[in-house]
DNA sequence: CGCTATGTTGACATAGCTCAAACACAGTGG
DNA sequence: CCACTGTGTTTGAGCTATGTCAACATAGCG
């Protein structure tokens, strides 16, 4: 567990907090010096590897976590194994479902992963005490609702190929919310499967639609998980828009 | 526009909210009487018809509503005209996009809905200074999101079959919520291309799927729109579950 | 009672799935 | 240093669920 400690004056940030982007862009946001210093006296950062499960889809939580860097995959499965992938997580989202103890869903790292974790009776509390925080919560919900229903459209109404080029876009803005420029490199974040999963396809299907867009010239394929898009314009009209 | 009027003391529940059941299990279930009577001064109730548009997908609209009957459809639309319904809304369901003048979806009536509309400015005041008001929002909008990230899975994995039958379980568990009998008898609140639209599929495969669940005995098809249940479970089965 | 909407059914086409094999590469041990 | 194994990915060859297109049936409505 982290080491807190605070300057001369009651009301600074916490070390822990102060190169923490979750801090200014996340729900911590909404908290003055006293009340991060009071939250992040609960709080433990810890690093996990990709593969590891943070919440299970019925498992009871006792703990929410902000992500302050990484990528996590949220995801359901039925009965004989089908699997789908229901949203991703950066930083510096907000990791679990207010009031409510199954989620419904699972939470996996699908890279390595940073978390800050408190205990969730403290935020509750706090939420309840402070409407700001609620705000955040409240703003942040309606967003991943918002790329919900735009991963909605994705799934049921587009081709294969489409959906291929919008995971690959989905990635490339995310990695670099605010790129200028028209070309860009990125890591993507999981395996092919994971992409299915996202995408509601098979593997095959995945491998063969990137192979496509390569042999298309609108991406580059370096190292299966590295990839260069010379011109974002071009991927985004293959995407369907 | 409808009348309002108040009791002898000050604080008593506007008639037009009386009856209104947005008003116990509702966003309004987070307003006192002083609170309701000033809302229920901007607000109008309107009734529509199917197929009457509510909000607009990039439409700016200056007011949001609350249902209070009927049922409303979020709807998506890709240039070429594929379309994906991304979204069922019921009594007594908030209807808007807050904190954002786009809402990216547009809402249309799918049977007869009626509405109370009230100007967004007030709303957005009134949020701002009720906390309760924005946890009401706040806990709609994460039960919004589960059921968004249940029908990605619908899309993405399942089959026709399927699809199909958690459409009919869908709508019979939205219309009789707190039902104990096995069977069960209601109205399919939309066409055959809409439920289309709302599966990723088209037309004809729904319709197909339809007679199937006919032929095997897991639902009565009385009048196109009509539709009987015998046994849940066994459409519970067809759905994945 | 006929007209138009909407829904059903059939015959065929095809996008994406399945199964299987080859490949690429990183790590491991000899 | 090189074979050996394991994991992830690509590619190929059929197969099947679902889409497409077109004919027909039915319901609702003037």
């Amino acid at each position: 567990m982290d080491v807190q400690r605070k300057d001369v004056h009651n009301s600074d940030t916490p070390v822990l907090c102060q190169a923490c982007e979750s801090r200014h862009r996340g729900v911590c946001g909404a908290l003055n010096g006293d009340q991060l210093l009071r939250l992040s006296k609960h709080s433990t950062r810890r690093t996990v590897e990709p593969g590891t499960e943070l919440v299970g889809e019925s498992l009871q939580t006792t703990s929410y976590s902000n992500i302050i860097s990484g990528v996590v995959k949220l995801s359901k499965m039925m009965a004989d194994g089908r699997q789908q992938i229901v949203g991703l997580q950066f930083a510096p989202d907000f990791l679990g479902r207010p009031f409510r103890s199954e989620n419904g869903v699972s939470a996996e790292a699908a890279t390595e992963v940073q978390v800050c974790s408190f205990s969730k009776h403290l935020i509750e509390r706090m939420i309840s005490e402070m409407p700001e925080l609620e705000h955040k919560l409240l703003e942040q919900t309606l967003n991943e609702l918002d790329e919900a229903r735009d991963w909605m459209l994705t799934l049921g109404r587009k081709t294969a190929g489409e959906k291929v080029a919008s995971f690959v876009l989905l990635i490339a803005t995310h990695a670099f919310p605010d790129n200028e420029k028209d070309s860009i490199e990125f890591d993507l974040p999981m395996s092919r499967v994971d992409i299915a999963d996202f995408l509601g396809l098979t593997m095959e299907t995945v491998s063969r639609q990137l192979t496509k867009l390569r042999k298309d010239g609108v991406i580059h394929i370096v190292n299966n998980r590295h990839v260069t898009v010379p011109d974002i314009s071009r991927l985004s009209d293959r995407a369907g828009f």
